[in-house]
DNA sequence: CAGCTGACAAATATTGAAATCTGTCACCTG
DNA sequence: CAGGTGACAGATTTCAATATTTGTCAGCTG
């Protein structure tokens, strides 16, 4: 399209890739896709990522990325630690709901990414349970919470909700009681949180 | 292989049914393996199952009402309503892993056969939330678990602990530490049942 | 000479013709 | 005549030929 403009750089290959993806589904988006996109040969963008997967996976952990950063600013406010784990879960789950519900081919696809870079994907919850652990210490400190280990009482309050943020219970998202399903959840892992 | 011998049962039928799966995986596994396996044609089969889809799913209702089985004798006991219910999720994902880990394979293909019939799986689910719900009023009723709807609740404690017995995680069955990831989530639990 | 190109070999995906499977049903047979 | 058969049409799967894609690299160009 633009025969040539800015210099070629790592975050338009990204971008360019993002919008390949979404046009054509993680099947089909084929790196000289992207750089037809973009208005170059293959061999550039081979010049910035060294294979295809390495590409998908910064297209990835970028997409995880934009979700981790929306949620550390819950994490840094100083208000009770009950109300911004709540707060904290229910902007997740919501966030996620409205992707998956609001372009599911686009959801889908990123779905398709995640199966394919796990290691991205343990990076990006060990990301979540860290921020997880900063909440529950604060509430230690506090006295409201109970815990012998925060991190690991994290990492439980994280599996243990687990339906309302992982992707392989998108379909659920969408269902009736799904809210008094994450109330009831929540409401007792918060239960189980106090002292 | 036996050319005739007892009479053609819906029983049987299953069973062969299991045995081909077993053997060929769910990709490969035909209606006329089936009736192969029992000596008839597979006409015969189409009588007592009206359609492939049927038969398959009549084996995965066989497949999941055996686990269900196994766990309602702990419903039935009387003990220490919070101990039952340690052992019934214990039981529970004791089972599914050995399940998992013993014959991936047939794993697999029980997955495979699990996403194919929604309907089967809800009501498994239904099954066994019930029996947690029986659990959990017995609690109630004993003083020992707060709860304002024993329905509601034993569905957010299936739910909070979906990450050991949901096949969807499979894959982290395996790996160390998920014992340990396992008492936090039930112990974590718990507490938020007890009054 | 830094950055890009495009021809190329090997790996992967697509395609369409042939083979197999599903589900039906008129007709056997004990 | 209850229970079973197997030929059949349409749907689905397989497989091998064909086309595309990935990743490399010698060389072009601004």
């Amino acid at each position: 399209m633009a025969p040539t403009s800015e210099p070629l750089t790592a975050a338009r290959i990204l971008e360019a890739t993002e919008e390949v993806l979404r046009r054509h589904g993680p099947a089909k988006a084929t790196v000289v896709d992207v750089a037809r996109a973009l208005g170059v040969s293959h061999g550039s963008v081979y010049r910035h990522f060294r294979t295809k997967a390495a590409l998908r996976e910064a297209v990835t952990e970028r997409w995880l990325d934009r979700t981790s950063a929306s949620l550390s600013g819950i994490v840094a406010e100083d208000g009770d630690p009950e109300a911004r784990l709540r707060t904290w879960f229910t902007t997740l789950f919501e966030a996620k709901r409205h992707k998956a519900g609001d372009d599911p081919e686009l959801f889908a696809t990123y779905m398709v990414l995640i199966g394919e870079h796990s290691a991205v994907v343990d990076r990006h919850i060990a990301d979540l349970t860290g921020q997880l652990t900063t909440i529950v210490e604060d509430g230690v400190r506090r006295g409201v919470f109970a815990s012998a280990s925060p991190a690991v009482t994290a990492r439980a309050v994280f599996d243990a909700t687990g339906r309302f943020h992982d992707p392989c219970y998108v379909r659920d998202w969408e269902q009736p009681g799904i809210d008094d399903e994450f109330e009831a959840v929540v409401g007792l892992v918060l239960r189980g949180l106090r002292v």
